[in-house]
DNA sequence: ATGGGATCCTGTGAGC
DNA sequence: TGCTCACAGGATCCCA
């Protein structure tokens, strides 16, 4: 399940391994994995053959591969994608199942192939955006992006969710308000944050906002030098699975004490979410000593009794 | 306008 | 040992 870390440590895996390269031949072994935006072109054109990469961009979750001549190719993992470089020769280490799109790729001054490029996402979430320009994809898709979570102020941050009369969690989930986090990285931030999952967003104080926004900046960053967390399916540009997974202190640790406070850690599904958080810790902050906030948790419990 | 629920998809692991 | 089935979740669509 890649998010941003996972994201933003591929790209800088891919770079050196992709940036002057030159895209000898594109192979799309499944069609519907590809969109396409403008005018309707080869899906062998679309998928950059013939170009020489130039540069690789990341706007939250999304990764795209940009060519000389311009042509860009937008990446979406999704939950089970994959891109990585392998050897052109069939090495055993690299999974062979669920290859949607392969590139063979070359120096620019030499026809004979190298490396090989490969996009697999065995359940499908994910897939392609072929666009003929960076602004283009930028235009149609990540403009419906809200700030990348890992340069947002805190200030842009609440003035986001002042408006938004959501849960927390279901609202750090919406990429539209904020681009690049996932189950894992809410989780882990609102625990930080000392921040309840079930809070109104709305409910936050700009003081709430500054702590949450420290957490998210603290983790994502810690999370990208570890190489991202691994959880069954991401691999980094060289086929290398990341380490922030050891670092979880509330994911996947449902039932098990707080490693604060010691408490037995909550595990409820939020905004149809697995969400686990320790309730000794993480107060609805900011408004449980007043009237809103008594009859929010009078709503929440109500909304909860009949979810399993 | 806004939020919540269903849906897509397949590998994994628990339980029988 | 082998089978069934619930579960995981990012993004999108639909409905209340």
């Amino acid at each position: 399940m890649p998010e941003l870390p996972e994201i933003e440590h591929l790209r800088r895996t891919l770079c050196p391994l992709l940036v002057g390269r030159r895209v000898l031949r594109a192979m799309l072994h499944r069609t519907d994995i590809l969109d396409q935006l403008g005018a309707r072109v080869s899906p062998r054109f679309a998928l950059l053959e013939g170009g020489v990469i130039t540069a690789l961009h990341r706007r939250g979750k999304n990764l795209s591969i940009e060519v000389r001549d311009g042509r860009v190719l937008g990446v979406h993992l999704g939950m089970t994608g994959q891109c990585f470089v392998a050897p052109t020769n069939s090495d055993p280490f690299y999974p062979t199942s669920h290859r949607h799109a392969e590139w063979d790729l070359s120096q620019p001054s030499q026809r004979r192939a190298t490396q090989r490029l490969v996009f697999r996402d065995p359940r499908r979430f994910g897939g392609l955006i072929a666009s003929p320009n960076q602004s283009t994809l930028e235009a149609m898709r990540w403009s419906k992006l809200g700030p990348d979570a890992l340069s947002v102020g805190s200030g842009e941050l609440h003035a986001r969710l002042i408006g938004v009369r959501r849960r927390l969690k279901a609202a750090l989930l919406d990429q539209s308000l904020l681009a690049g986090m996932g189950n894992i990285y809410v989780d882990e931030s609102l625990f930080a944050a000392k921040l309840d999952p079930r809070s109104l967003a709305s409910a936050l104080t700009k003081a709430d906002c500054k702590r949450l926004q420290t957490a998210i900046r603290k983790i994502l960053t810690t999370a990208v030098s570890a190489g991202g967390s691994t959880l069954r399916d991401y691999r980094d540009g060289n086929g290398q699975r990341g380490s922030f997974a050891t670092h979880h202190l509330v994911y996947g640790r449902g039932g098990l004490p707080c490693v604060v406070c010691g408490s037995n850690l909550i595990r409820e599904a939020i905004a149809q979410r697995t969400t686990v958080w320790c309730a000794q810790c993480q107060v609805p902050i900011g408004f449980e000593n007043t009237k809103r906030g008594a009859m929010h948790v009078l709503s929440t419990m109500r909304s909860q009794r009949p979810s399993r």
